[in-house]
DNA sequence: CTCGGTGCAAACTCTTTGCATTGAC
DNA sequence: GTCAATGCAAAGAGTTTGCACCGAG
């Protein structure tokens, strides 16, 4: 008993291609370039550090606004994992991925199974359209727990 | 490199008590009032001017470094949601709960099921201890969905 | 040519810290 | 009495904004 159509991500494409419609600039293809260069999520400062390494022009607040226009088309998601307080950025790959947080060294452990692929249903409060979900496991890495 | 006992939250009382060890005084005893008295998350300020229509005396750094300590005392979880950069606190009342938020009026739907509660083995990484985890829906709220 | 994007600085928000004083145990 | 917690101010981190200039479409 749902009406107006509800559109889950679709899990077509595994390397996005450029946002449409977003002017194609220099420091915007560096940020783009630099979140294709890996699969784990980066915080905006660490982009900008490393576009600097290349392009001595580029800009925080740039960076931030390339950012913004990314995660606003639809293919950038922006998280904060629990133990900070700093955003980090990735690309939306369509390869659904979810994260262990190392409480102590701050490791990133892709978890390869996502839990809510079969039980999105199960889970979803009556009449609430979900665009998206975020879940992480937090803890520590088997290093750290064996310094314990 | 022991196997160290990797201990998962327990599920026992559902009304916390003080967490032991810890000074009862003015500002603490209001935060913790205050989050008994609701079961979703709220901001620090939230806290702080809640607090402070009662007590003119209270201050905000106090708050901050009393929810710190029950943080650190684990009786109180930090999370920051998706569409906010802004932590918010909650008792853990080890009845396990997550949210729905709505991208558009922010507001919280409650889940009641979790789904990693059966199925958390198959979904953490080999060697990993668990401490606990956090998920999150975002999207629309029926209200908000309607209006569009 | 036009309008959106950028360089740069400065503001803003949330959170933390430093230090003298107070108050819980 | 002792040491942790607090009042208050001020700093700090991360992020956003304002505005004049620049450059992609």
């Amino acid at each position: 008993m749902h009406d107006a159509p509800c559109h889950p991500a679709d899990i077509s494409t595994v390397v996005p291609t450029w946002p449409q419609g977003l002017k194609r600039t220099r420091t915007r293809e560096s940020v783009w370039a630099a979140l294709q260069s890996t699969d784990k999520p980066v915080t905006a400062l660490a982009l900008f550090e490393d576009i600097r390494r290349a392009d001595t022009s580029a800009w925080l607040s740039t960076v931030y606004r390339a950012l913004e226009a990314f995660v606003a088309s639809g293919s950038v998601a922006r998280s904060i994992p629990t133990d900070s307080t700093q955003a980090v950025y990735e690309l939306k790959r369509h390869i659904h991925r979810h994260y262990a947080v190392c409480l102590t060294c701050h490791a990133l452990i892709p978890i390869d199974v996502c839990p809510l692929e079969n039980m999105l249903s199960t889970v979803t409060p009556p009449g609430f359209c979900v665009e998206g979900h975020s879940l992480e496991l937090y803890g520590l890495c088997s290093d750290c727990h064996r310094e314990t």
